[in-house]
DNA sequence: TTATCATATGAACGGTTGCTCATATGTTCA
DNA sequence: TGAACATATGAGCAACCGTTCATATGATAA
């Protein structure tokens, strides 16, 4: 073992969110660690736009970003609307935004 | 192939960072993407603390909280300081706070 | 130096994940 | 209804990732 710390730890513990919540934490940013995830939201960051036009933008396959797109939707990150064959995605609301900003600013400095 | 719309994505495509750039978003929340290391992220968030006491405190291996520290130093996350036998870590910048921060509002709203 | 404590590290294993491929669903138009 | 288009989805596979285990490094004290 190693050595003692427990009072600090008391102290720690206590205000630490719990278990569960630091998990949905983690499974939040996780769906944000994948590159062709924050394409799409970048694709979406000022307009909806429908799947082929990302899959186009992305040069990747119809297929993949819908696969993504389910996770994104999954995790409440965009809202889909239909228009006859078509259907537009859009970032579900602005803290999509300000997360990936805060993002932005560790790495651009 | 899919419709027509060649003149939106040349207009996206011109507001989209480099994908240098994105690529480094990515990398760096896959690194907030794990639970254990937000934990460590949330253990160090009012104070430094040592190796042994974060290992303590989550209830893991020394070795498993040690890589995972290596990972977050890497990225600029955290920092440390020997003092004597002991390192203590604490975390690199105010950016570390505003980005879970930002995901703990998403979370729990 | 030798023993002990605190931490770091490399290899390996099991679980997860993102893509591809084939196919299904749903919509429009003729 | 049938054909074409847009999107969704399930299975399968290769690559990646986090932990464990064993061991190495580095520091202190006797």
């Amino acid at each position: 073992m190693a050595h003692d710390h427990a009072a600090l730890l008391k102290h720690i513990k206590a205000d630490m969110p719990s278990d569960e919540l630091l998990q949905d934490l983690g499974d939040l940013f996780k769906i944000f660690g994948d590159t062709t995830r924050i394409k799409i939201m970048y694709a979406l960051y000022e307009d909806e736009m429908c799947v082929c036009a990302i899959a186009d933008l992305l040069g990747m396959t119809q297929s993949a970003i819908s696969h993504q797109l389910k996770v994104l939707k999954a995790a409440n990150l965009v809202e889909s609307r239909r228009e006859g064959k078509t259907i537009f995605y859009r970032l579900a609301d602005e803290h999509v935004k300000s997360i990936i900003a805060q993002g932005y600013d560790h790495i651009t400095e």
